[in-house]
RNA sequence: GCCGGGGUGGCGGAACUGGUCAGACGCGCCCGACUUAAAAUCGGGUGACUUCGGUCAUGCGGGUUCGAGUCCCGCCCCCGGCACCA
């Protein structure tokens, strides 16, 4: 009698050997000493303590990882799977104002708990690499590596618009704004004119576009692309006469400039300021307060005359400056030449203020009213007119991104603080080195009021210049997490390094990372960020890559009621309740057998009990065989379909990234053993279950490894399908006529074609459909059909 | 508007390069066995219609092909990204 199935039990025994043997421990390589060649860096998003416990999205995402890991260990892999902790941030400062406490013991409350659930589910994680943001051992690598990139020019301060949530009390990044609302709470932005922090992501935008070597899906690659938004065009400058002042515009038509009849500036250009008449001036005050949002989804067109005439310089015509809260002052030169005719916007402004409209490419793409330029197909004439104008010296060809640098100073306090100094002499000034970690201090009160926390700790505050040894004051901005998450993944690799942030010869062997995982929502923000830095840092010298994730894949929501589980919505259900009931390996496997992973999918547990059944079948069948003396005789349909599976899992799992159609395949196989557990094969075919069942359901397969006589499945090889036995004797040979299916009979593998179609006219139900007649074609497709076409 | 992804049973989904009557595997449902009974377990059935010969079925309409869920053209719907970016 087999024993009965206590998942409970087993997995706590098989957790603890695979702790006391250092299973999933793995070490870093040493110059100069032999390292595995084949090594897999496998990486999952890290989690953001926020919740007191995982939701199933972290359960599938790195139940995910965990197979991967498995599967390519036993396939001769080495594979480094760290973990860590994007510690600081909002949630759970928020949290603390909320509820009291102090934000660290609420991100380090949750950290134990998620750490302990993801213990629970046996996932195979090298726990020695743990890092967290928020420990000073790693933010004083954050802090080295900001100077690194201010001190080489990627970091520096600017006074610009910038995303002021009124909510969180902060500055938000361009890129956690969605629809004009703080993604993090919700509320409606504010653009504000502050001076902030920014990383020169720019100075990449480029290379960004490009991904040598890299395996990403396609859709995540156009979103960057969309956001970078590069297009060429070129500047050109149009003369204020009376002025004596030239105003640069920025156009990807430059084509259609005999066609411009008037010139638009934006409600912020200086230009406003300085020269318009008192009218547009106070257009300009009001449009220029609406919100962006507001601005932009305006269907009317309006602005106001400045009073100004501008040069075309292609033919000296006097056009009407006018200013309009359409021209926006963050893209290009935040002026423009409008030409109605071929630009949409422009010609609805014509239409309001009554202004000319003039028409200069034909239908035929070709240059008219164009002067020497008549004629000239449309691409071809803006490279005639900007090469003219260039001699001249008033136009040059330049590229435009509507990507912005990265802001990323917070007015918060549950971040990394940022090591500058503000002297009054000396200007901002690098904390040295060796004052590194700049430690964050204890405050009394960290309620948002509009300025940082820290400014009003005026102990921590003050500190001498490092220059000139004068009185002076810390930066009292922390950095956005993200600066945080931008380098995690270089940490993992070497997390105790003292000496720098990590070894160059470390990193250089396990990165890029062989395979991400993380969600789809992260495409503008996170993933472009860790670009821009490991390209930085492979400028700087410090790594041999330049791109951090080799192979990227993204999972699908886990929704309740339709939409992503979110604690704010109150629709999270985590792994807890299944774990206590049925244990870990039927809620990792559950997860998987939800559906394709890379799709949403509805929370629902009222389908477990199919998994529950498979893993108790499981259990009684293999112990069944176990305890059966081995029956003589010759390999079967069992060898064969064990075969088949090993194929299909090993394919599916490392080439398709399927991970529910696995899960059919092992069904179906214990279908089969379980109808035939005397069979001479049985034993092997029990042996292939339960070691392709391991990845998925580590303990319980274990166990059943155990009671087959094996040891340590984790170490033992994955199977290798037999190709020999995956080729059929005999196979199901269908008939058609005329395309429909007639017949279907069993025959050898080896007869030639000629034999098939031969055999198939013999058939009576055949002949029947054949009428007596010849057929007109005859289609044999080799081991799989004959089509009779009359 | 532009770009990307997707529409298959009551449900989740399978069918990987056009080729074994599309629907694997699981859920749910129905029937049966065991049981005093229930649960659990085990066995069987389960796309629709049918005059039981078949016929119709992968969002809709057309096309290519001996053969289309899979390829092509047009449309409808859903999801995601970008959007007054010159």
């Amino acid at each position: 009698m087999a024993p009965r199935y206590e998942p409970h039990e087993i997995e706590a025994k098989w957790q603890r050997v695979w702790e006391d043997e250092r299973a999933f421990n793995v070490p870093n390589p040493r110059p100069g000493e032999e390292a595995p060649e084949r090594h897999w860096y496998q990486l999952e998003m890290l989690p953001y303590p926020s919740y007191n416990g995982m939701h199933m999205g972290h359960v599938l995402n790195y139940t995910m990882g965990d197979v991967i890991t498995h599967v390519r260990r036993r396939s001769g892999w080495t594979v480094v799977r760290p973990m860590g902790w994007d510690a600081f941030g909002l949630p759970a400062e928020n949290a603390a104002i909320r509820e009291g406490g102090h934000p660290r013991e609420i991100a380090e409350r949750n950290i134990d708990t998620i750490r302990a659930q993801m213990q629970r589910l046996g996932w195979a994680i090298d726990w020695e690499r743990e890092v967290s943001s928020h420990d000073p051992r790693f933010y004083r690598w954050t802090q080295w590596l900001f100077l690194k990139l201010w001190q080489e020019g990627l970091a520096y301060r600017k006074s610009a618009p910038v995303n002021w949530c009124p909510n969180d009390q902060t500055v938000v990044a361009n890129e956690y704004v969605v629809d004009g609302r703080c993604e993090r709470c919700g509320a409606e932005v504010e653009l504000r004119n502050m001076t902030q922090w920014f990383f020169r992501t720019t100075a990449y935008a480029d290379e960004l576009l490009e991904y040598p070597g890299v395996d990403w899906p396609e859709r995540t690659k156009t979103i960057q692309r969309n956001w970078i938004g590069r297009s060429e065009g070129a500047e050109i400058l149009f003369r204020v006469d009376e002025l004596d002042e030239d105003l640069a515009v920025f156009t990807t038509r430059a084509d259609t400039l005999f066609g411009a009849t008037f010139f638009v500036v934006a409600p912020e250009h200086p230009f406003v300021e300085a020269h318009a008449s008192e009218d547009a001036k106070a257009y300009a005050r009001h449009a220029g307060a609406r919100p962006a949002e507001e601005r932009a989804a305006e269907t009317e067109k309006t602005g106001a005359f400045t009073g100004h005439y501008a040069t075309n310089p292609v033919n000296g015509e006097r056009l009407p400056i006018w200013v309009a809260d359409y021209v926006l002052m963050d893209y290009g030169t935040g002026a423009i030449m409008a030409v109605p005719a071929h630009d949409e916007r422009d010609g609805e402004f014509a239409a309001a203020f009554h202004l000319p409209v003039r028409l200069v490419v034909g239908e035929d793409g070709r240059l008219g009213s164009s002067g020497e330029f008549d004629g000239l197909p449309a691409a071809e004439g803006a490279r005639a007119i900007v090469a003219r104008l260039q001699a001249e010296g008033r136009a040059r060809p330049t590229v435009s991104y509507r990507l912005r640098d990265w802001s990323f100073s917070r007015q918060r306090y549950w971040g990394c603080p940022i090591p500058a100094i503000h002297c009054e002499r000396c200007g901002v000034v690098p904390v040295p080195e060796e004052d590194l970690p700049l430690l964050l201090p204890e405050v009394e009160d960290y309620a948002p009021k509009g300025k940082a926390p820290l400014a009003s700790n005026e102990e921590w505050l003050r500190v001498d210049c490092p220059q000139c040894g004068g009185e002076a004051q810390r930066d009292p901005d922390t950095m956005d997490t993200f600066v945080d998450s931008s380098w995690y993944f270089l940490r993992y690799v070497d997390p105790h390094n003292d000496e720098a942030p990590f070894d160059r010869f470390v990193v250089d062997y396990w990165l890029p990372v062989d395979q991400y995982i993380g969600g789809i929502d992260h495409t503008t923000g996170h993933l472009l960020y860790s670009r821009f830095f490991v390209k930085a840092l492979n400028d700087f010298g410090m790594l041999g890559f330049r791109e951090p994730f080799a192979r990227l894949f993204h999972q699908g929501w886990v929704q309740m009621g339709g939409t992503k589980m979110s604690k704010t919505k109150g629709n999270v259900a985590g792994p807890e309740a299944i774990v206590e009931q049925y244990g870990a390996d039927a809620v990792r496997l559950y997860i998987l057998f939800m559906g394709p992973a890379d799709q949403d999918m509805e929370w629902t547990d009222s389908g477990i009990e199919g998994i529950v059944r498979f893993l108790r079948r499981l259990w009684r069948v293999v112990h069944e065989v176990a305890e059966r003396a081995p029956a003589e005789g010759e390999p079967g349909a069992l060898t064969r379909k064990a075969n088949e599976t090993i194929a299909k899992v090993t394919d599916d799992v490392l080439r398709r990234f399927q991970f529910h159609t696995p899960i059919s395949a092992l069904m179906e196989l214990l279908n089969e053993l379980g109808g035939a557990p005397d069979a001479p094969d049985a034993r092997f075919a029990a042996e292939t279950a339960v070691s392709l069942i391991q990845p998925y359901a580590p303990h319980i397969a274990e166990e059943l490894w155990s009671a087959l006589g094996g040891e340590r499945l984790w170490r033992q090889p994955w199977p290798q399908a037999d190709e020999s036995q995956l080729v059929r004797e005999t196979f199901e040979l269908v008939v058609q006529v005329n395309g429909k299916v007639r017949d279907r009979f069993h025959v050898d593998a080896g007869l030639s074609e000629h034999d098939l179609v031969a055999r198939a006219r013999e058939r009576e139900k055949v002949r029947v459909h054949l009428n007596g007649g010849e057929p007109r074609k005859t289609i044999v497709v080799p081991g799989r059909l004959v089509n009779f076409v009359v």
